[in-house]
DNA sequence: CTTGACTTGAGAATAATTTTCACCCAGATG
DNA sequence: CATCTGGGTGAAAATTATTCTCAAGTCAAG
């Protein structure tokens, strides 16, 4: 078993003869350098022969240098991964480095989404899908950058056949949900559940009747409030003021859940929507080169 | 550099002719695995030759198979230290319990976003932001879901006054591009960079002298080879067909740092206009209740 | 002193890796 | 239609790395 290669050669290099010794205390000097080495760079360094390495894999019971290169290999990769969690929370500023504001980014995006699936009621997205399947009209809107979700999110439903309408832009939103009744379903996209536009326009929708859902980080907002469902996005609002950013990412993920959740209710339409949608974009891709 | 292989393995293969591309899918399928065969059992469970498999490793910056034989421990290592593996992979079908699927799927964005984040080019970012803070005049475009990544990404450009234009429909983008000069800089969003639409205004642009941006998951796609400067994004294209999905957490990633980069490089003027933008927003939320 | 168990590295033997080269094939050209 | 070109490929040669064998050295115990 590779686990613990290194810990199992810091533990018993000591009690090693000298040469091997020596070579163990090459490989714990710098793990990542030797595992790029070759067994004779590896000799050199240690001041041995590449005779005494291979003797040194077999007593660590690797069958030859090739198991114990990758073995150092792993629990290298498996360091860094250790080090990645590290620098989240960490504010990014303008000098920052960018490789490691991009470090930060990831994995505070990536720690944000494990967040939102977490908290994330599968309940309610399959509620929420279940009435989109059945619904016989679903509109979708926000403003700004929610609105854009709220465009994406229209765009997969409607291939999947959803009779859906989407609008980042308030008045249509709102003529739009002046329209809904009975069986319909309006969802509602704002991070911070404060959007006057977003709560008029649900707070319409509702008001005709139809199934009321909000997206919002924010399970206490007016938004919230006024909604039957509530779909709540994970936000940290660190690094750079990029709590706005990063709340994309949430949102894009509830709503992939739902889109998910209304897929495999109708896998069969889905299945021959998507067929069909990838045909009619095939024609306007150009041919491989 | 080391970091990422995989991820660029996975984004160049389909793009690499037959025998190379056999290679990369042997590799895919087990990393691990491959990491531990020689370079013959490589060959043959890949179905070429060595010779073949040493092209590959050279294709991919590797001084041989030795140096990608690390290069897969330690992903594999990084991989495992994070439990990544946790059902990632899985496809998600219609019978899955809804809970089990949200937990794929995050875990599928979330390792995508790293793996996003480990091949992207922190000099080519940092040249992207230094062109967008010099730039007379910006365009973004994309069609379909890209085209509302494009329009998000210019409506956060805008509120920190970079003059940027984006559009989600193929004929404004085109007649915007034809109005560029040089020192300007369009980006182009394509998931799989063969999007005719993009092309044509891509190539209009670059064509007037501006610098030609690529957002795409392929390095070899028609889209990148027509452009100044490429921002690979990552996409898996597993689970349900969620490669399209998945694609849109990485592209806004992708812009997510080159925004993040050109904040950084306007601080002063970011915060103010933030500041702006925030009072300016205020007056359409409604009151804490 | 011997002896013998244990280490070690030189060099031979083997295996893996890289390089070279001729071939094939698809598409371009006359 | 024949010919050429150029990229892609694997067989085999050349190189290099790895493993094995063995003689020699060391050292503690008799």
């Amino acid at each position: 078993m590779a686990a613990g290669a290194l810990g199992r050669i810091q533990t018993e290099t000591p009690a090693l003869p000298e040469a091997l010794r020596r070579v163990g205390e090459a490989i714990l000097a710098d793990p990542a350098e030797a595992a790029r080495s070759t067994i004779i760079t590896l000799a050199e360094r240690s001041g041995s022969s590449p005779a005494t390495v291979t003797r040194f894999c077999r007593v660590f019971g690797f069958a030859g240098y090739a198991g114990l290169r990758v073995a150092l290999a792993t629990e290298n990769g498996r360091a860094a991964q250790a080090n990645w969690d590290a620098g989240v929370g960490h504010e990014i500023g303008p000098t920052d480095p960018l490789d490691a504001a991009i470090g930060v980014m990831a994995a505070a995006d990536s720690r944000l989404i494990q967040e939102t699936a977490a908290q994330l009621d599968a309940g309610t997205v399959a509620k929420v899908a279940e009435a989109v399947v059945a619904a016989r009209r679903v509109l979708i809107f926000g403003v700004s950058t929610s609105g854009a979700v709220a465009v994406m999110m229209g765009g997969r439903l409607r291939r999947i056949r959803v009779p859906c309408w989407s609008h980042a832009d308030a008045h249509e939103a709102l003529a739009d949900a002046a329209l809904l009744g009975e069986g319909d379903v309006a969802i509602g996209i704002s991070h911070q559940g404060r959007t006057r536009e977003v709560l008029e326009s649900l707070g319409e929708a509702g008001d005709r009747g139809a199934l009321t859902v909000a997206v919002t980080s924010f399970a206490r907002s007016p938004l919230a409030e006024l909604s039957d469902l509530v779909l709540t996005t994970a936000s940290r609002e660190t690094t750079f003021r990029l709590g706005g950013l990063a709340a994309v990412h949430s949102q894009l993920f509830v709503l992939d859940t739902v889109y998910v959740a209304v897929a495999q209710r109708t896998y069969e339409q889905t299945n021959e929507a998507f067929e069909l949608t990838i045909r009619a974009l095939e024609s306007h891709r150009v041919e491989r080169s």
